[in-house]
DNA sequence: CTGTTAGCGCATTCAA
DNA sequence: TTGAATGCGCTAACAG
């Protein structure tokens, strides 16, 4: 318990285990490790708890500027004053206030993120890619879930921006007005993902929900189908599932498409396998889960995929390719959608470059849940069954 | 585009594109709004753009530190001072410094999160409950990604500590030695999760990984279970696999296990199926990804679940209760991890609370994936046929 | 190469 | 009830 190796622990764990050391000095934690036969020189450096740059040049027997510029720009401090300066590190066991450096240079190396949800492994991903994105060029990642409420997602935006966030990404294009007014009283850079809309009034990264739908529906008739069912989740509030359901409402090709909508889930899939009325050849899901969950329902009804009915998702979940059979779907370019929107933030704040919107594209990847229609019109009746 | 209901946004853009706006002041945005009347009256307020306290102060006629307590202490202010500050800050677009009040009171309300990845679901609904709860108190939420690298992880909690986090959340108990290190160098609380050994040198908030491999086995053994496979993820560098493998190590009540490692993901479980040799009557998977993964595998095979084998996951995720058949599993008191650990960070910050080592319950949930076994013994063969 | 002087924006003593 | 003064820890001038 108190051998030598151990002994930073020990340290830690009786900090936390005695409340009253709330706001404990490093000084405390080091002292009786290294410096406690010095302490007689560096007589007040204990002030209100740790170490500052005072302290440092105080037993390095520098002024504070000095220490200053021996930690930031190292050459121009002579060689034996940095040593000396060093070891007063060391001794002293400073440890830079990131708060003081924020405060004089304005800036936090920090972007905040408002995400709808953590539990939509679409979120999640992107915002894996973010982070180390972010984390790649000094920068932070502080997140908030919105729960997609509007109201919240303001609340919570404000709390970002009043702790300093220096970028602002937010998903979709719906939002509360004040969002937008918020981010411009902080001049702080707002950032639309999973949506491209140059014409909006902020910058957006990501695909187009039209392009994206045409694309799966493409595959679909390219295939032969015509009568197609559409599931999808709640639109109220969700404008990317809007702009998808828009852009398939004129299909051409004399194709008959009828949506069904449904909580965004896997029991919500399987539901509408359950609703599913007339024969349909395909069942189109904008979204992977509603695909999944229709495609346990269907294989537990008999229904054979692709063919008595053609099945298509939307997002590729890593499960999408593990299915049985394996579901065709769109791949959204999350990883992407991560990548060029913290670059595009850093930039912006490194160098000032506007921050443009960016069309991403997604692919449709054809597995094998999606086949030919029969050839026979009408082979595949009502897969509810009779 | 300029009319009076956009004219917020329209700025907004037009900062986002002209890179020159980068420190753009909140001034500019809000002065030719509504007080470009009055700028004669508050004539240096724009000194480097962003108006302060002390301009506030110039406006309303009063000083700087009752501007302050106007806005903290509200009651020691008369209402009238207090009114016309309030016109003064509306007029000014006054907007609190954050960094200025964190350097001061040496707060910053922001809490750390440590995690191996944001792929799996289980650390984003952690983080999600842990959002969640956090923001209840007031604090906000910085994550890094560590991708299971301890030396990675090292890096960012420098990178965290060194932006002001004042408390920092990992994920089980393997770490490098610096990590604790740094945490005492800069007095922050830190806590592991996902895991419980009261023993461990810093507070653990989570479930006992043997504890719940029993209670997961004990459910096969009740249905007369013996031969049983065990699939799991890789054991290094995962603490909490090994504890759960460690704890199947002598299984009792006459039990045989074998053990199949392999990849952490749907195509690791459906290899274990494969691989499998001999008569179990169950399949064990660590994951419920190995699960649903050896399920499709299984079925493909045309293997029935459970009558010709058990199978059990762990970790009750969305998909679980919606495969056919559903799977039984253990389910993880995930979101309650989050919870307990975001108050337990939040006591100890707010009132001195001592974080005290917290077990959480996991939970068997029965599904139909699961069955006794046949009564004829060894009547299940090698699932992979012959 | 180094020390001195000034703040950064705010909160918090102390007097008045 | 309010104002003046002081300091948080650090960086950035400007001298020396």
């Amino acid at each position: 318990m108190s051998s030598a190796v151990s002994i930073v622990n020990v340290d830690v764990y009786i900090a936390l285990k005695k409340g009253s050391f709330h706001r404990m000095s490093q000084a405390c934690f080091t002292s009786h490790l290294k410096i406690s036969q010095k302490m007689t020189k560096a007589s007040t450096f204990d002030r209100k708890g740790r170490a500052t740059i005072v302290d440092v040049g105080r037993v390095a027997g520098v002024s504070d500027a000095t220490v200053s510029r021996a930690l930031n720009k190292p050459e121009t401090v002579s060689a034996k004053t940095r040593a000396r300066i060093e070891a007063a590190i060391a001794e002293t066991g400073y440890v830079p206030n990131p708060l003081a450096k924020a405060m004089v240079s304005g800036r936090t190396y920090t972007i905040g993120a408002l995400v709808p949800t953590l539990n939509h492994s679409i979120f999640s991903k992107f915002l894996h890619a973010l982070e180390s994105d972010l984390s790649d060029q000094g920068y932070n990642l502080v997140v908030a879930v919105t729960d997609a409420d509007r109201d919240r997602e303001v609340e919570k935006a404000k709390k970002l921006l009043a702790m300093g966030v220096e970028g602002l990404i937010v998903s979709g294009l719906s939002h509360n007005a004040d969002l937008l007014r918020e981010a411009a009283r902080f001049a702080v850079p707002l950032i639309a993902t999973s949506y491209y809309e140059p014409s909006a009034p902020l910058p957006t990264i990501g695909y187009d929900n039209k392009i994206v739908a045409t694309q799966a529906l493409a595959h679909l008739t390219a295939l032969g189908h015509r009568r197609i069912a559409v599931a999808h989740g709640p639109v109220a509030g969700n404008d990317r599932t809007r702009s998808r359901i828009d852009a398939l409402a004129d299909p051409g090709e004399g194709a008959s498409l009828t949506f069904y909508e449904t909580t965004l889930d896997y029991a919500g899939g399987a539901a509408v396998v359950d609703r599913l009325e007339g024969p349909y050849s395909a069942l189109l899901c904008l979204s992977d889960v509603l695909a999944v969950g229709a495609l346990f329902q269907l294989r537990s009804l008999g229904k054979r995929v692709p063919e008595d009915i053609s099945l298509m998702g939307f997002d590729d979940l890593d499960a999408s390719q593990f299915t049985v059979p394996p579901l065709s779907t769109v791949r959204l370019p999350i990883q992407d959608m991560g990548r060029v929107t913290a670059r595009a933030v850093c930039d912006f704040l490194d160098s000032g470059s506007p921050i443009a919107p960016r069309l991403l594209e997604a692919q449709v990847i054809a597995r094998a849940s999606t086949g030919a229609v029969p050839l026979a019109p009408g082979a595949s009746d009502n897969p509810r069954g009779s």
